[in-house]
DNA sequence: CGATTCTTTGAAAACAGTCAATCTGTGTGG
DNA sequence: CCACACAGATTGACTGTTTTCAAAGAATCG
């Protein structure tokens, strides 16, 4: 049931025996259909959620309506709304299924509580935070000095993998672009 | 000498004389003038870096040699180029004083060491990092959904303390905005 | 299949960038 | 202390890229 979890640890981190029973004890799994949602804005993100199978997006929706794509997560990586879970909050972002997803989920207090329980693993996630902000700051550097076409490679390059399986209006959103200039980029290469 | 960076911890969490000694064992201070440098494209970063006093800003030339300005560091704030340091590659940001620094240097080894040996300390840095990559986040959806002038305005709304420390055309490389597009905003505003 | 969603294409408009000149303020050295 | 140099900011005219609006083609899914 949370068998891709567990081996996510255990590629991660060196984790007891013991240590795994504590993490099965705390996992809920949440099952998805295509678009169907994990979050909806308005509502208090309490989860960590780390996706087993298939592929999220988390998006706000800015005051024209217009839909902004904030993240992509794929298997074997997680997603929430950072904000609304550190503040208690409601979210301003979506997250929403692109595709059939198992998702699991852990609560605030129990996660908390196992990352103390578990000092390996408080540096396991200290590090993968650090890493997520390093993936930021580099899409920020795009975001900031790219061209639609260089914006386009760029992520072609970074996420090969999701190019298949993301409509091409949400890279588009992705990447601040409209769909009509996704699509004339694409054209010209 | 490391009153500010001593009284930061204290102020963030609990922590004893005797770690409190820990950590000054392995700080060191580094003085900088206005337009000096503490790391330039190149080299590899090896430090964790406290600003006490003054200002520096991150920033990276692309090859049309154009500057694109990834971050301010204020005082209380954290400074370095995390993929240098996490890789031990060279460089690709340069770290520049705008004002006359003092900056706390720890280097990786102690640094890693002593997030072992004060579990409090690792926690807290964790959820510091988690409060970097949410502002990462919004500064992500301002780059790919905010004209120039929600931009400016965001910015202002956002580091109102900065914004008579920083010269106009670094805020704009920051925005992602021409030094002539922000003079262009401010004026209407 | 039929309906809906997604992508492409075209033409016009808006926005931000470029280039060049001028203006402003600041700091330095004589 | 003044004059000058220099960096930074502003302004104008123009260019170019991206967006917008609209419509027509694909593709996908029930």
């Amino acid at each position: 049931m949370f068998d891709v979890f567990i081996e996510y640890l255990q590629s991660k981190l060196t984790i007891t025996d013991a240590e795994v029973e504590m993490v099965k004890q705390i996992c809920r799994l949440k099952k998805l259909r295509k678009k169907q949602y994990l979050l909806q804005e308005g509502d208090v993100w309490r989860y960590n959620a780390f996706v087993q199978k298939g592929l999220l997006r988390t998006y706000r929706v800015d005051n024209k309506g217009q839909e902004h794509v904030i993240q992509f997560s794929a298997e074997n990586w997680w997603s929430g709304d950072r904000y609304s879970y550190l503040t208690e909050t409601p979210a301003r972002y979506n997250i929403e299924a692109i595709e059939d997803c198992d998702i699991v989920l852990i609560t605030k207090v129990d996660y908390e509580n196992l990352l103390e329980a578990i000092p390996a693993l408080n540096t396991f996630v200290r590090h993968l935070v650090e890493r997520s902000f390093i993936a930021s700051q580099n899409r920020i550097n795009a975001d900031i000095s790219f061209t639609a076409e260089e914006k386009y490679n760029d992520f072609v390059t970074t996420h090969p993998a999701l190019l298949n399986r993301i409509p091409q209006h949400m890279i588009a959103s992705y990447l601040g672009l409209t769909p009509e200039t996704l699509s004339r980029v694409r054209s010209k290469r």
